[in-house]
DNA sequence: TAAGTACCCTACCCTAAGGTAAGTACTTGT
DNA sequence: ACAAGTACTTACCTTAGGGTAGGGTACTTA
């Protein structure tokens, strides 16, 4: 590995321009192995509003992360799940949080 | 494990909020396992302002990621490196790297 | 009949992160 | 004499990420 310019281009850069944010992970996360609701995912992510979870999860489904499948109900019935891509995500958001319990952050 | 609960003390939200700025993964990777100088460090980034870098170094310096070294000489010369758990953030980003590349971000 | 649930959308606003640019002090090179 | 390199500081300004708050639909339950 010999990336040692850090130009706009570089893939961390880019990378991070993507999961960066700051719901993103915490979203990834929380939908994690399971296929979760709207609604329960609001729940669970204390904080954040309804704005910024509509728009984040549209972002990840736009970008592959995430996988929506609505259903013709009413009420509403819409469940989340990763997908491939997204599921890559979780060792690497599994060792931020390993490193934040060992250093008591 | 067993974290499902995403509150303000998570241990993922704490540990984003530290590392999780728009320049510390850069400037912790560019750092790496080298000594370096502001200076080269400021050319290695490219897009970065000195007023960025300086406060950026501050703050890891403060947080214990980085140890900094001035030299009591003209012109002023002052050396950084990685601390111990700085180094432990390199896997980490290595494979936010590989994560880019795999998917040709 | 009114309130509640579910999954959104939209308009407006605000703050803080970050960008711009200039200045400082001291020395060496031309 | 003047620019250039070194490691910063400071003041000011911009913007976009995100917060607030309200609306909307179609149904169910009290």
């Amino acid at each position: 590995m010999n990336i040692n310019i850090s130009d706009e281009s570089c893939p961390l850069r880019k990378t991070l321009e993507i999961i960066g944010g700051k719901w993103t992970m915490l979203i990834i996360f929380q939908i994690n192995e399971r296929t979760i609701r709207y609604g329960e995912l609001k729940r669970c992510i204390v904080g954040i509003s309804e704005k910024m979870l509509i728009s984040q999860l549209k972002f990840l489904c736009d970008k592959g992360f995430v996988h929506k499948k609505s259903f013709a109900e009413i009420p509403p019935k819409v469940e989340y799940t990763l997908t491939d891509m997204g599921k890559e995500l979780l060792p690497l958001i599994n060792q931020i949080i390993q490193f934040g319990i060992n250093h008591k952050f």
